[in-house]
DNA sequence: CTTGGCACTCGGAGATCGTGAGTGCCAGGC
DNA sequence: GCCTGGCACTCACGATCTCCGAGTGCCAAG
């Protein structure tokens, strides 16, 4: 059904379009690649790959666009994450070794990333629960008040104020302090619950209700709603394939601003070590079926910190952004592992 | 040479023009406005206010089009700050009202005021340095390594953590804390070096040197180059006037991108009191030369805490803008000030 | 299965043209 | 002196038309 010639030409289509965004015809492409065959083979495998839907006519008289269909075959067979050249690991490691928090870290990336693959780029802060504890502070701000303060492996900084339901001494917070940290140090927050199960027991009869409010408070703000962040950058890459989106440019920036939208993209993944492509109408998001997106997880194994990625048209350069994304989300991951 | 009624010609044309994005007539601006003069003399005055180069023709046989200096005359003697209807601030207080922490606060503001104005909002995080000191902790996190984190009265709260040149024991640290809490608590930021400067002599001989070394890190981190934050939204609303940004919302969207650019906006105001307005190309920034921009402070007294404002086209609805801006600053005000 | 030939299709670029909104100017009227 | 109606003029815009050529599908021969 599908050959090995047609499979070559499918891939002529998807490299042609993507960098002349023009339908291309069977003797352009057959004189550009040297496919050995004359314009009217081209036209038969053509006719074949149109029939199979992956490719299609904007009308009668034009050349051939890829489909969906056709870049998804183009991703999964015809293409290979293209590894950077020495200049550009070159760049990405003199730009992201100057960072000083991470903060910094995260926006150098995500400007990075716009920059190299030149589209929107998206990098998720490292989720809270997937994270551990290297410190855990609780300030006695006044009787009734507490701060909390987490740092984490990763460097993430969350604090939270706490309203009592009683007052505490100072005791009580140092005994709390002590008995949340000895606990919590180096453990996973997604852990957290399990190990501060046996806290009430353990505690004195007197601060125990105080403690099982602070404690569900706590539990409550850091791992069932635990605050995910994200970073966006390179928007204005998008007026750039302004012939990509015709009239669909407003959905698309509607979209990129829900913070929520943004965590399904990069959540949505299977398997997070590898590098996963959604093509337009692929996307749950409604407002982005007119544009491909790339993503991956990041950190020490596999995606346990989070996730980054690109959004593009459709007609983008899967093995570069692959290849830019892929690369990006090592450096970040080493980088915070070392922190 | 300008008497009323050319100036209540100009008012209608920026007015008919903002709402339509059509150029006007003079005959359709005699009717739909009741000047009581015919279009012949409506024509009259357009040639005076063309020469005066406060409108313009697209071309020979179009209507006029307010120029910038147009709707600099508008906006300064024409339109009075349009107060919000009834049904818009309860919208306000009830969107504004929900925030649970200072992040809530702003991101809820600059989401709020893109809904009501329809444009691009942008909001600054209480600036750092003019806030004042709620509460300053010092964490020992190792023995040559504190964590400062700093809460401002605007719910702000600020973490650095600090490697320290020598080693310190508990004792030091305590007293560090108490030294700095106390000589900082309730001052503004601004005035910390003042309010530190005695702190070298009062401390004992030992930690003097590694006082001053934490000492100098905290002033320039936190007052020498506080970090300013900014939150924006609503870039899908560029797109709504796609008329009005042919082919220059490319370089908005860049603008827009940077912090810098942002701040300048914001910051570039002389009378933070008062709303203001930049239109076209009376904008120092690039890339905004197309847009108009309109700003103000907020905090308890004119600005202190930072400024918000929105971006939009210079055909935009300046009176309502203008009260919507100046709304949300209020209350954004009142609401950290009581905070 | 490939290839050259060939008739056919049809979008897009130009060219043409009529229309009408809008203008500037002028002479007469309040 | 200012307003007004009249009038000739301009010119962008949309509709219509034509032409061109890239591209196609099909077919018969290699």
């Amino acid at each position: 059904m599908l050959d090995d010639r047609k499979l070559e030409v499918l891939r002529a289509i998807v490299e042609d379009f993507v960098s002349t965004n023009e339908p291309v015809g069977s003797k352009a492409l057959a004189e550009r690649h040297s496919l050995g065959v004359s314009p009217a083979t081209v036209r038969n495998d053509m006719a074949a790959l149109e029939d199979e839907g992956f490719i299609t006519h904007p009308h009668t008289s034009a050349g051939r666009i890829p489909t969906d269909k056709g870049y998804r075959l183009f991703v999964d067979r015809l293409s290979s994450v293209k590894p950077l050249s020495g200049a550009e690991k070159r760049a990405i490691q003199t730009f992201l070794e100057g960072a000083v928090d991470l903060d910094d870290v995260v926006r150098r990336s995500v400007r990075l990333l716009a920059q190299l693959t030149r589209q929107v780029a998206v990098v998720q802060y490292p989720s809270l629960s997937r994270s551990s504890v290297r410190h855990l502070e609780i300030v006695h701000l006044a009787p009734n008040r507490l701060l909390l303060v987490l740092i984490t492996d990763t460097g993430r900084v969350e604090q939270r104020v706490l309203e009592l339901p009683g007052v505490l001494s100072d005791e009580d917070v140092s005994h709390l302090r002590h008995a949340f940290g000895s606990r919590l140090h180096g453990a996973r927050l997604i852990d957290a619950p399990a190990a501060l199960s046996d806290l009430p027991d353990a505690a004195p009869m007197a601060i125990r209700p105080v403690l099982t409010s602070v404690m569900s408070v706590v539990l409550e703000t850091l791992v069932d709603q635990p605050e995910e962040r994200i970073a966006l950058a390179g928007t204005a890459n998008l007026t750039r394939s302004a012939l990509d989106f015709p009239n669909t440019l407003r959905p698309v920036l509607e979209a990129l601003e829900e913070q929520v939208v943004l965590l399904k993209l990069i959540g949505e993944v299977n398997d997070p070590s590898t590098v996963h492509v959604k093509i337009g109408e692929e996307n749950s998001v409604e407002g982005l079926r007119s544009t491909s997106v790339v993503t991956v997880g990041y950190g020490p194994e596999a995606g346990t910190y989070g996730g980054l990625g690109v959004v593009g048209p459709t007609r983008m350069d899967y093995a570069a952004s692959m290849g830019s994304v892929r690369a990006v989300a090592r450096y970040v991951g080493e980088l915070l592992a070392g922190a």
